[in-house]
DNA sequence: TCTTGATCCTGTAGCGGCTACAGGAGCTAT
DNA sequence: ATAGCTCCTGTAGCCGCTACAGGATCAAGA
């Protein structure tokens, strides 16, 4: 059993973060040492690792919760994970194209900001009625 | 002079929204007619106008603030205004190259998932060591 | 004139997911 | 004993809204 910034260090989530995650109910209340320190097994810093590779997936974190919750029960429902990891799969791919169709729209204002003009074209392209 | 309303209308800008920019300092407070209403002529509501732009082209708020008031300067530094595009432009890149490996990952986690595996390949990837 | 419903006002709280304190207690090494 | 590290709780801030509550005022119809 490691106290909170050992667990912090092996799983690479923040010590506030940890102490955030068991707030809101992400992961259980830790074990407790006798002058009131969290202790952290290997099982809980697995939890951790699992949380933050979620996030880094881009899950939000409840959906981070669920798929731990599903990963810790009995019958891994397979389905449901596909599912959300589908669903996310295609917000990330919106979410892609949205910025791909806003780096276009920022290349075309900015084109023409070289050509010596008065006044720039960018603003007064952001003023039209 | 129109009422907030009519200026959100006339915008896209959600009314709460406006009153945040004034609170914010983003825009100016408005005139007020006799009965504490908000008044807004067409030059509030072009600035309104200009901010939405900005921020559906991803600029954040202050950001947009600062094209704003370029674009009420008297000299229009086309420079900065090219500077920050820039700098905006290189981080959607970025945000899209990021989302582009994510996509990736997800791909890859998902990819077994149909092959009637007991145990969910996906969870197991995300539990591993 | 009365009523209804739309619009407006101020002020405050919530969202997500942390992050950063303040102010204190305890541990470890010198 | 002292210094410096880690830990504790509790609270507030970040961004950019959004959604109330609880009230005032207005315009239009009966």
């Amino acid at each position: 059993m490691i106290a909170i910034g050992e667990a912090s260090r092996q799983s690479g989530v923040g010590i506030e973060t940890i102490r955030y995650y068991e707030r809101e109910g992400i992961v259980p209340k830790p074990a407790r040492a006798s002058n009131n320190r969290r202790l952290y097994s290997d099982h809980d810093v697995g939890r951790l690792r699992f949380l933050k590779r979620c996030r880094e997936l881009g899950f939000a974190l409840t959906d981070a919760k669920t798929l731990l919750d599903l990963s810790e029960g009995d019958s891994e429902d397979c389905q449901s994970v596909k599912e959300m990891a589908e669903l996310h799969i295609s917000n990330v791919r919106d979410k892609i194209e949205e910025l791909g169709r806003l780096e276009a729209a920022l290349d075309e204002l900015t084109a023409n900001c070289d050509s010596g003009n008065v006044s720039c074209p960018m603003l007064s392209q952001l003023r039209k009625t």
